[in-house]
DNA sequence: ACTACATCAATACTATTTCTTGATGTAGTT
DNA sequence: AACTACATCAAGAAATAGTATTGATGTAGT
């Protein structure tokens, strides 16, 4: 399955933003100018604790992840982000400050990335993106909730079951460990819970 | 072969510089102070051609190579740096110039680097480390100079020989791919210098 | 005691990376 | 024209790494 990854299209950004907010030619051209394509090799990171985010991240194609790992060791993930999604440590980004958390490639993936200072000149050359990166903002914001509140109020088994609902494309994509450690449950667990869900309907 | 990559040990570093020159109690404060520990993983960039060499790179576990790709997109491989080596390049690292270099990790490697700015301040700190970090840039001047005088006078064959010579550990470490873009051959000739070697003695 | 999970270890599978080999080609000697 | 020292391409084999499954055993909270 090789897949060419060189040729980054900024149409998937464009298309993205067009949905949000009509663009004009102008302010497309701006995108195109201030967003800047990068490839990541599965395993790299893109951001490592106690680096400063220095990046807005779009995917294009490929899969990320940002995650803490805890003082046993175990990696907590916070957000997977396949294509069309968006993935940046945002306090660190906008406050510059050191991240705590760690993205990093589950696959060769594409991004469309942007920098502090190319953003801040897009707002400056076309307020309209504040309103756009309001609304992404908000938008993880609400994705972030739920994530909190299905966590404190759910079995393994339950968001489990809400994970391959909201997601049913990465469920099978991605490896059960990772998705284990998304969930906060074992790899072994998974695997029996899924073994009972196939038996059950 | 899972090993521990987090537990970073200044302690090679001390032991390298203590066989250079001994260092006082002060001294080692500092290099501790000024160096930090960083995991570069399989694969991924420690520098990438264009832009600013900003570390100084100390391999504590793991191995990094610098290489520069041509227009044919073949890789020539300049040096490997393998346990107690340095790796940085030194021309856009002191000049603060764009590098024509890549250099990446071949293996999960942890190194202990250090900034231009924490480099001259310990040189203000501490002299003596002027001493060293001039030992250190010969050391590597002489490894590059033989290396040349290697590659524009010996068969593809004779280079494998000295090659291994040289570094017995790292030539059944790496893989032949990578030894092959050192020595500027193609991997399939070098499997059969390989090959022929072994039905020789 | 029962539920909902964890931990450890062994085994099986799958995918990816690396190595080898054969066939063929070429530029520069002899 | 033949020979040497390499390259290129393609296919398959071998080695390694990553992933999934299962059983045995353990534990904290109801």
């Amino acid at each position: 399955m090789k897949e060419d990854l060189t040729q980054a299209s900024i149409e998937p950004l464009l298309d993205y933003f067009n949905k949000l907010i009509l663009l004009n030619k102008e302010e497309k051209q701006l995108v195109t100018e201030r967003f800047q394509p990068r490839l990541y090799r599965r395993r790299q990171y893109v951001l490592q604790e106690g680096d400063i985010c220095k990046h807005f991240n779009f995917v294009v194609r490929g899969c990320l992840r940002s995650y803490i790992t805890d003082e046993k060791g175990n990696t907590h993930i916070l957000q997977f982000a396949a294509e069309n999604w968006w993935i940046t440590d945002i306090g660190s980004f906008y406050k510059t400050k050191a991240s705590k958390l760690n993205i990093d490639a589950l696959e060769d993936t594409m991004v469309l990335q942007i920098s502090y200072d190319n953003l801040t000149g897009l707002y400056d050359q076309a307020p309209k993106f504040n309103q756009i990166f309001r609304v992404l903002i908000e938008n993880s914001h609400v994705a972030l909730q739920n994530r909190l509140l299905q966590n404190i109020s759910s079995s393994a088994e339950e968001r489990y079951l809400s994970f391959i609902q909201a997601h049913p494309h990465l469920s099978n994509r991605l490896p059960q460990t990772q998705i284990a450690a998304f969930l906060g449950i074992t790899p072994e667990f998974l695997s029996r819970v899924r073994n009972n869900q196939t038996k059950k309907p």
